[in-house]
DNA sequence: CAGGATCCTTATAGATACTG
DNA sequence: CAGTATCTATAAGGATCCTG
């Protein structure tokens, strides 16, 4: 048993290959998710309707579908004040600010390749 | 009219607005995508086979798929040699490099939150 | 205002079979 | 070997309506 790669896991050449599709990534792999990191972290925070004027081309639906997903995997916060008209501000976690940062020069390359 | 910012464009607060779903960002919006790049990039060059054995739970077409965006986008190259049996070579770009180099940071950071 | 519920359409992926 | 073609299944997104 001498030569161990002949079956080797097919991952582990380099020991950097990312194979499975899971956590962040799959949630990434999302419609507008990219995007939706990007405009909550270019912000302090801000409303749902402020979410929807940035995102022209995205449903209502997928966004709030977005949220939920950012929410529950806590890298978006959603606080709701109990006003009179409701108000609901979003905001990155320190994970998701972490996940914009890393998303950055990604962001910035796309931009300029267009 | 000297209010400007009641009507300014949703997407120019900061200056750092990536809002519409274009170019490289719509094709890493797609399953695997993100995982092909990281995935070539680790490999001076790979075979059909060798990627498939990489995404396991992918599918040929999906791969097909994803490879054929990948080449039209430029990022990545096919090399087909004319042997029998046949043999074909897939490489990151300069581009794809680029690409590669930008996500890492991500792909890091996913790797350690799973 | 914020967004859930519903219904509908399209996009995407997967399985299978087959070819240069 | 490296795919393509075809078909099907499902998921994802969008439009609309409606409510706390």
């Amino acid at each position: 048993m001498a030569d161990t790669t002949a079956n080797a896991p097919a991952c582990d050449v380099d020991g950097t290959c990312y194979c499975p599709l899971t956590g962040v990534i799959s949630t990434l792999s999302q419609k507008y998710a990219i995007q939706l990191v990007s405009i909550i972290g270019a912000h302090d925070s801000l409303r749902f309707a402020e979410i929807e004027a940035h995102l022209p081309t995205a449903s209502t639906s997928t966004i709030s579908k977005r949220l939920d997903e950012f929410e529950e995997a806590g890298l978006v916060s959603r606080t709701q004040y109990n006003e009179i008209p409701p108000r609901v501000e979003y905001a990155l976690t320190e994970d998701g600010d972490e996940l914009r940062t890393r998303l950055e020069p990604l962001l910035e390359w796309a931009a300029s390749t267009e």
